[in-house]
DNA sequence: TTAAATAATTGGAACGTTCCAAATTTGTCA
DNA sequence: TGACAAATTTGGAACGTTCCAATTATTTAA
């Protein structure tokens, strides 16, 4: 009982018949007698028996493994484990089982990592790529035509399939918002420079501001860490100067709570004294005081979606690189003081 | 090329071996000679080769399948986040591979994943239980030997390791410190009475009432969701009473969090008009404004910690169950009044 | 009844690796 | 140089499954 492994052999030999019908009922073939199946099954049952499934995926040798590789940068950040999550859902309820690694934005790690996914013939890959991934690290991926898809961070040059948010439109359709609530000094704060995201948002940002009849003014740009201790650095960068601003679109959320201590240091509340905006709606958004506008882009749902475009992929044997950007939504609580009935805003 | 996989034999070939060898290559065994090693290894770089390890495990049918399988019952939840990062840190430099999974608190997803990751070949596996779980749910696993350890939650009839915080410990300091403030109405807010972590930390609690000689006081027990919303309704009823709390333990940070909003919206500052120390230390304790006193478990350690725990019990084979409670340490910072120069806390 | 069709079942032969025992090469010492 | 030891290398035979072609049992149609 504890000696061995049960196999298909034994149940074969306790239901008295052989090992390739055993095996048919496995796969659930409509060949199998209604009678033979159930006996099956109890001897299954019975003896405790649990599939092999390394052993189907030697002989099967294809695309069914039934394993799917999913790589975060950053699963600490409520972001990507929300996207996981949402990954995970339709991953699972398709009969796959999902193998999530993170890389913690180590590009080294997340090579080893999708080597050993591959080691372990994953049927196709989710990657939110670690910064600076080069498309030159899924080239082996595609050419044993493993499936993958890149989320959140696009990758030019590789010809994968991607989904990311609408980035642009986002931080546009705030600034417009911002500039209708009379705003006409809209700071544009935190994130590094170099990313393909802060780009996309930034560009969206003088989208906004064109649209709104706004100038563009270098200054208003600070960058910094997209965290909270960035977002407290970069208000504190953005009010040394003589005009100041007196909203902000931020990278995101969490570089618009520190945004929000920053003001609060300097005996400002947000929402009332300083309107801002942040990116993303994380979880704590809506409960935060105040609550935080912010570009919604249920990162959930974009697991969801990039997990179905992922299984449609694999069905479909081999498929043509796909992007689609996930529409996003601007919803306007507290932060920004449009919830205020109070007409002022008053420049600090 | 795009044909067939690369195997051992193809790279025998090439390298002008026997497959024999060039296994021996693979496992780094020290029976090869050089000049044949470096022979082989090139042929495999030229030829594209990617180890199969379902057909390794298949042929070692043991231990050996570097799986190790990881259930949280929360991924979205940052606390879980960083342990599962933790777990992987160390699991992943012993050369295994995480396999990571999310239950939402279901108990039937639970019970799904796990099959799942039998039939992989996990080699361990480490769990935190969704609740409810029973301990029978993990009998088959170490009935077949696998090496099991829950985590966060204890699991109290089954045979397995843990690997729990010191929540008892944790409470009774957090206790005992706000009395040394001068407090003496502290409530215990927030949090499910019918788990076990609720129960350890309330025990702590009373401990922490008796150290302090002070009496324990049925209606300053107050539970709630463990969330932040569950907090704004638990201070909310505290605050009905006649001889009001002046300070409060809070089951977790998200709770305090919600205290401290709730607090607000009655007009007191927290830190100031009352003190709230949390538990767990999230990430945004540090930061949050006023930064939050809170009990520190390091989910992260915790993860590194249960990992291994678990890599020794794969590699000793079979291990006795063993039990470790993590230490924890009272992080003070503004929330509980105690950074502040001035000795009044006003009671509201 | 029987031939033909259909439904169920079944032995191998793979799949890509590791292990074993045995074979081969190389080195050492008298 | 021969004999022995040590260092390398090597063919099968597993591992647990699925697939294929072939067999056997059961119906159906005439």
């Amino acid at each position: 009982m504890a000696k061995g492994r049960v196999t298909v052999i034994d149940i074969a030999k306790a239901a008295g018949v052989s090992k390739s019908t055993v095996s048919l009922v496995l796969q659930g073939s409509p060949l199998v007698n209604e009678g033979t199946r159930s006996k099956v099954n109890a001897a299954m049952r019975e003896l405790g028996y649990v599939y092999n499934r390394g052993a189907a995926n030697l002989r099967q040798a294809g695309a069914k493994s039934k394993i799917i590789g999913v790589v975060v940068n950053d699963l600490t950040n409520g972001f990507f484990a929300e996207l996981a999550v949402g990954v995970d859902m339709v991953v699972q309820s398709a009969g796959f089982v999902q193998f999530l690694s993170n890389t913690s934005e180590s590009i080294d790690r997340q090579r080893e990592v999708i080597a050993s996914m591959r080691e372990h013939g994953i049927s196709g890959l989710i990657v939110s790529p670690a910064r600076a991934t080069e498309s030159v690290d899924f080239k082996p991926l595609v050419a044993a035509g493993i499936p993958v898809v890149v989320v959140v961070r696009n990758l030019p040059g590789a010809k994968v399939s991607s989904v990311v948010s609408d980035n642009q439109g986002g931080t546009s359709a705030a600034v417009e918002h911002l500039a209708s609530l009379g705003h006409t000094r809209i700071a544009f704060l935190g994130g590094f420079p170099d990313t393909a995201v802060f780009e996309e948002r930034l560009e969206g940002y003088v989208d906004g501001l064109k649209a709104a009849g706004l100038g563009f003014h270098e200054e208003l740009v600070v960058s910094s860490a997209p965290s909270r201790a960035g977002g407290v650095d970069a208000i504190g960068r953005a009010m040394t100067m003589s005009d100041r601003p007196t909203a902000a679109v931020c990278f995101n959320d969490a570089v618009a709570f520190g945004v929000c201590d920053g003001l609060r240091a300097r005996r400002m509340e947000p929402g009332r004294d300083f309107a801002v905006v942040g990116f993303d709606d994380v979880i704590e958004a809506q409960t935060a005081v105040p609550a935080l506008t912010t570009v919604s882009v249920d990162p959930q749902g974009m697991g969801r979606r990039t997990a179905q475009l992922l299984l449609k992929q694999i069905n479909a044997g081999k498929a043509e690189p796909e992007s689609v950007t996930t529409a996003v939504r601007l919803v306007v609580r507290e932060s920004c003081g449009a919830a205020q009935k109070k007409a002022g805003r008053k420049t600090a």
